[in-house]
DNA sequence: TTAGTTGCAAATCGTTTGCATCAAG
DNA sequence: CTTGATGCAAACGATTTGCAACTAA
């Protein structure tokens, strides 16, 4: 399952040494959907059979992040800091309240309404986050 | 400065036992135009000369909190949680990667957006929240 | 009186870090 | 070889909790 060669040459083009750990950590990433947090991460490996720390999960978190490979975010009232491959689309999700499952959305109604409010307050907006939040269907029903 | 009529109704209202602990961190929150975090409002109260523990105000502001008289948030990447008294408008606002600082912005694209995907994936859609970011008139310059 | 509220210190949870070891280039 | 990557355990910061003392109703 773990053998990918794409992501040597990314590693290498942003100055990176190619290990096993950090190649693994991209495709547990790619495979998914949803962000997830560190510790999903640190479990997958450990079932795709990859030994790691869970610190290390950290660091190289850490590293794709300030290489912008990866994205960082949170939703909210929830201390776990979710990591999401960037895949330079633009998304938002629906967060269900009931059991924290995440789903893609399609669209974004933005591209105009942050150019209406750049420059207001003297703001330089560099980008933005939504996140829907609600019920899913199985949650609905339990509630 | 802390003397409030109209919180010890809505305590009394919500069940809850009116405290001075409990109306003065209305207070704080009732006076601040950005969300604060729970150590900002103990070092107010402080401030205010109200003797407090901060593990106090983290029980009152959860408390406030599932009574829904206080909203509870945080902004991306950051640590601490966020708390801003209910005042049942629909806000956003625009966060400084900079300095942190918040500045609330008027409007909400979202009326019809919501509409559009209520019902996507059999997702019964409860709220928002959008978060803008980018850099203050300030930040902008130390760039 | 008594059920709910508080302070304090200790515990917890997610995350980060120091340091010695290891491996990619 | 040399620099960066890793594991481990200890440190950290924000938040929560157990318990005994207190106080609003």
């Amino acid at each position: 399952m773990l053998e990918n060669k794409e992501y040597k040459e990314v590693l290498k083009r942003e100055g990176l040494k190619n290990t096993k750990h950090r190649t693994s950590i991209l495709e547990v990433m790619e495979h998914s959907e949803v962000p997830l947090t560190a510790e999903e991460i640190f479990i997958r490996l450990k079932e795709w059979n990859v030994a790691i720390s869970l610190s290390t999960v950290y660091r190289v978190l850490e590293t794709l992040v300030t290489k912008d490979l990866v994205n960082k975010s949170s939703i909210s009232n929830d201390s776990k800091a979710l990591f999401e491959i960037n895949r330079m689309e633009h998304k938002h999700h629906l967060v269900c309240m009931g059991c924290k499952k995440m789903v893609s959305v399609e669209g974004c109604p933005f591209e105009e309404f942050e150019k209406k409010i750049q420059g207001t307050n003297g703001f330089d907006i560099t980008g933005h986050k939504l996140e829907i939040y609600g019920y899913c269907a199985e949650c609905k029903h339990g509630k």
